[in-house]
RNA sequence: UACCCGGUGGUGUAAUGGUAACACUAGGGAUUUUGAUUCCCUCAUUCCAGGUUCGAGUCCUGGCCGGGUAGCCA
């Protein structure tokens, strides 16, 4: 997605099938047939800068993005900044490295609605002279009293018949700077017994004394977003402006403003806004999180943000195949939290090198195994991928195994290591555990075990089969290592539901992040950048945390576990 | 209560009047030096009722249910 910008729209489909249609191709499909546009295919992503990129926005990205390659079409980044009270720079920045990271190319269309105010400004002129714009003095609360309900029609405001002489005065003076905030507005004559309540003669220019981070103070009215989104479409030459469903009911306003402007006129389209189990999606809320503390920040990897998802280890390429995946339509659903699970899952799979880390360690002592020795034992880095190649991994007397994989009393399905039993350490050796060491408080402090020398590299020569194969790490080479896993942020699959007097808050899942600080990672790991991406076998994908993991302390954090059907298996007594 | 939009397995999408498909989840099984990966199997007559048609998930009518909309937010 990154590099391509005009691969033909068969590159999507695997196989010999073609991939079927959302109902978002089939319009384009059906516009290009009929030779709309000259057959060209123009979308944009348009992010107001107030607040950060999440998951919902990156299915927003992907299908404008995806749009544009695969039609051998343009895509444009362009801010809606009509609204300097609420938008910054930061959430500019923010946003382009975003956008960027996921792989959506803008090439040189990087647009900003508030590079329009000038042309948006001659056009309410000309709206004004054609008697289709007035300016109201009603205040903000007049307003909505003369706007009707939902079940009623509005009322005329009284100054809905101005003279176009003195609406163009009291616009020009507006705009000069000549009356304060909320005194008067400009607004589109159209219908106020219109049942869509956009159509009640909506407002086009509100007066904000503010300074905006780009325009800075050169203007003190500001339009707004039915004035400001289709025009700005239009001047991109934008084909395709896709948006979500709660726009649905602004498209007339959005068609009326190209109509009265005789401008070229794109068509919206509207699908549903992106729900997943186990989370909230919506800035506000995001916010909240941030705010109260709740989270670490913006990045914390449990927030679905994708500075989130960046920092927890998510790629690009699972990011856009989930997006691809979940499809597109007009039907308000919510996917399950587990889809994105499965993207990472498999697109680090193939790509994350394999590693031994134990994350809480027990000690072994191979009892027949002499003191002082190491041996250097072949491990490969991928099991399915011989091109990946492999490590060396040092095997001493003293060992830290994972102190789930053993049970004293275990039961007939665990197939891991217990008095009496033999397993194979992982590349190395079958072990055979003799004997148990406590403390006086009953706690086990070490496992003694045999080893069988003629097992070297983990098969027996006389064909004799274990059923377990565990991890270690040789505890004088191990490397110590703080690991933070990570689990949902809510402990409910809809956390919007919550019940009478509680809020989304209440339904925060307390243990979405554990702190493990006294791993054991092999040694391998010591020269393990920041940016990489390993599979820690039998535990999950981890990836080193790009702040906070140094050479000295290494900090790595779970991106996701490996499918565990043992866990499921246990979970059922 | 007005207007707009929508309803297909547990979940998300597909089927464009002609055998309801794909993926995720779940449950079985095979392979396995990761209880991973990989592979195989199982899980719906499409919200309801009428109608049109040789034939309806798809078209029509009427219900039912869900979502959106009353910012000088986007």
């Amino acid at each position: 997605m990154a590099t391509t910008t005009s691969a033909p729209r068969t590159d999507e489909s695997r196989g010999d099938k073609p991939s079927s249609r959302n109902f978002i191709q089939q319009i384009i499909d059906a516009d290009r047939a009929a030779g709309k546009n000259g057959g060209r295919v123009h979308t944009r992503f348009p992010p107001e800068p107030n607040g950060y990129l999440h998951i919902g926005h990156a299915k927003s990205i992907c299908l404008n993005f995806g749009l544009a390659r695969e039609y051998g079409g343009k895509f444009n980044l362009r801010f809606d900044d009509t609204n300097p009270t609420k938008e910054e720079q930061e959430y500019v920045d923010s946003i382009i490295d975003d956008v960027r990271w996921l792989g959506g190319d803008w090439e040189d269309r990087l647009f900003y609605a508030s590079d329009y105010f000038q042309q948006l400004y001659d056009w309410a002129v000309q709206l004004i002279k054609e008697g289709k714009a007035y300016v109201c003095d009603l205040t903000a609360d007049e307003v909505r009293a003369h706007r009707g309900t939902l079940s009623e029609p509005g009322k005329n405001s009284p100054y809905r018949n101005r003279s176009v002489e003195e609406n163009l005065d009291l616009f020009q003076r507006m705009e000069k700077g000549e009356f304060p905030d909320g005194t008067r507005t400009l607004r589109a004559k159209i219908d106020m017994a219109s049942p869509n309540i956009n159509m009640r003669d909506p407002v086009m220019y509100r007066i904000k004394h503010a300074s905006h981070h780009r325009s800075g103070d050169r203007w003190c009215i500001y339009p707004s977003y039915d004035y400001t989104h289709g025009q700005s479409d239009s001047i991109e030459g934008i084909t395709h402006s896709i948006c979500t469903l709660e726009f649905e009911n602004h498209r007339p306003l959005y068609d009326w403003f190209c109509e009265a402007l005789r401008i070229h006129h794109p068509q919206q389209i509207e699908f549903a806004r992106l729900n997943l189990t186990y989370t909230v999606m919506s800035k506000r809320k995001l916010l909240q999180l941030v705010q109260e503390k709740h989270v670490a920040g913006w990045d914390d990897p449990r927030m679905l943000t994708i500075r989130g998802l960046r920092r927890r280890g998510y790629t690009p390429e699972a990011i856009r195949a989930f997006c691809e995946r979940i499809g597109v339509a007009k039907f308000n659903s919510t996917v399950e939290m587990a889809w994105l699970e499965d993207a990472i899952r498999e697109d680090l799979n193939e790509r994350a090198p394999r590693v031994m880390a134990v994350l809480r360690p027990l000690k072994v002592v191979i009892t027949n195994y002499p003191e002082g020795q190491v041996e250097q034992l072949d491990a490969a880095n991928h099991p399915q991928r011989p091109e990946m190649g492999s490590r060396t991994v040092p095997f001493t007397r003293d060992l830290y195994i994972e102190a789930d994989d053993f049970m004293e009393d275990a039961p007939k399905k665990f197939f891991r290591l217990a008095p009496g039993r033999e397993v194979r350490l992982r590349y190395a050796y079958f072990i055979t555990c003799c004997e148990v060491v406590k403390d006086k408080s009953g706690n086990i402090t070490e496992l003694r075990c045999t080893y069988d020398p003629a097992t070297r590299g983990g098969n027996a020569p006389d064909g004799r089969k274990v059923k377990g194969t565990i991890h270690w790490v040789a505890a004088p080479h191990a490397i110590a290592a703080e690991l933070r896993l990570y689990d949902h942020l809510f402990k409910t699959e809809y956390p919007d539901d919550a019940p009478p007097g509680k809020t989304f808050l209440d339904n925060i899942n307390s243990d979405s992040l554990e702190i493990v600080r006294n791993a054991k990672l092999e040694p391998s790991l010591a020269v393990a950048t920041s940016g990489q991406h390993f599979q820690f076998e039998r535990l999950g994908y981890f990836f080193t945390d790009p702040d906070d993991s140094k050479p000295a302390k290494p900090v790595f954090n779970r991106t996701a576990t490996l499918r565990d059907t043992w866990a499921k298996e246990a979970a059922k007594e």
